[in-house]
DNA sequence: TGTATAGTCGAGTACGCACTCAGTAATGAG
DNA sequence: CTCATTACTGAGTGCGTACTCGACTATACA
């Protein structure tokens, strides 16, 4: 009823957040710059959101969303387990050179103070099938012994950071380092 | 000539700044709260640093100094690339787990935008035994083919970094996961 | 011991920030 | 068309911050 809140108005907030926040972090990009890109008064940011740190708290939500539905599509649930994690590296990586900016956002808001636990675990929350599938690997035995799940999938998140850097500033040999660091990434976690 | 500065008083800033930038990164830590707690005025804090950015520039070259102190002293020159890549990250993990306020507060630094080209490059410059062991690696063909120098140090700096991350969090199984971290990156990166 | 010099202090200043609010304009319901 | 409701606006507010400055004090040197 009354004047309805727009859905343009909500997302265009939340592109000019991550344009900012990907360029100075989130100390760097006060709510009036913010509001500004967006196109609107810095009043109406606070009717969409109500104080800096929902803002920053959706922002959050919305990208991993995004980032777990290209992960997860078309996941290859039969295939064995190098070919998962593989599916897994590679839409993660390649998500990550196609959104540049969204990907620069999401470090900063990961490493931001003010995520709540319930952002967090909603973050967690597309990504069952990647944890999954790195028990199912230390299940079946393909792996080093005794390899905790958590250095599996830091090892993971880190390797696949670095080869979106590599990835990013030399854009003519993208594929090569995608490819290569999986590979280092497969022998570092394999027996052989 | 006339009354000097005290070196006590320009630890206890940098000391203080480096607790409080780990804790609460760099915009969580103002000039009076640091000076708070070096037991000076916050006026004092501005003749010994001109200004906020100086300070943060001085803190990371210092703490890289005495980071490439820690890696550096007794490098084993005659030993094999494995034995000296071994070094360092031994080295290089045992800092981080014994200095684990430096190691938070130099991850917070590293990332800021207020860091000079100037002090990048004086950071980097203890590391020059380090880079020249990675090209040696390189050379000795020891490593896959055409690995390129950065994914082999970006990679190391990363798998570290996950390393000490997990030494911190699991104390007990702490020399496991440092040697365990260093067979993963050195998989990573040798053909077999 | 006297004096010039420079370190020390902390209240004060200017500024940028997140957030508010009174006035106004759309919109949906009847 | 009318009215109730809510979105929208942007100048304004209060607060926290980096940094200054005049009064004071410790030190080196003659």
């Amino acid at each position: 009823m009354a004047r309805p809140k727009s859905e343009d108005k909500r997302n265009a907030i939340l592109d000019a957040a991550t344009r900012l926040f990907a360029e100075r972090g989130l100390a760097g990009a006060p709510t009036s710059e913010i509001s500004r890109l967006a196109g609107i008064a810095e009043g109406t940011l606070f009717t969409y959101f109500k104080n800096k740190d929902e803002l920053i708290n959706s922002l959050y939500r919305e990208i991993k969303l995004e980032l777990g539905d290209a992960v997860i599509s078309d996941f290859p649930r039969r295939k064995n387990v190098r070919a998962r994690l593989q599916h897994i590296w590679n839409r993660y990586v390649n998500w990550g050179i196609a959104n540049h900016e969204q990907r620069k956002a999401l470090t900063q808001l990961q490493l931001s103070d003010v995520l709540t636990r319930d952002s967090r675990e909603a973050g967690d929350k597309p990504f069952v099938e990647c944890k999954n599938t790195i028990h199912d690997a230390i299940g079946v035995r393909v792996l080093r012994d005794d390899l905790p799940h958590e250095l599996v999938s830091k090892s993971f998140g880190a390797l696949a950071e670095v080869a979106m850097e590599l990835m990013a500033l030399h854009p003519k040999e993208a594929n090569q380092y995608r490819d290569t660091g999986f590979e280092m990434f497969w022998s570092a976690i394999t027996r052989h």
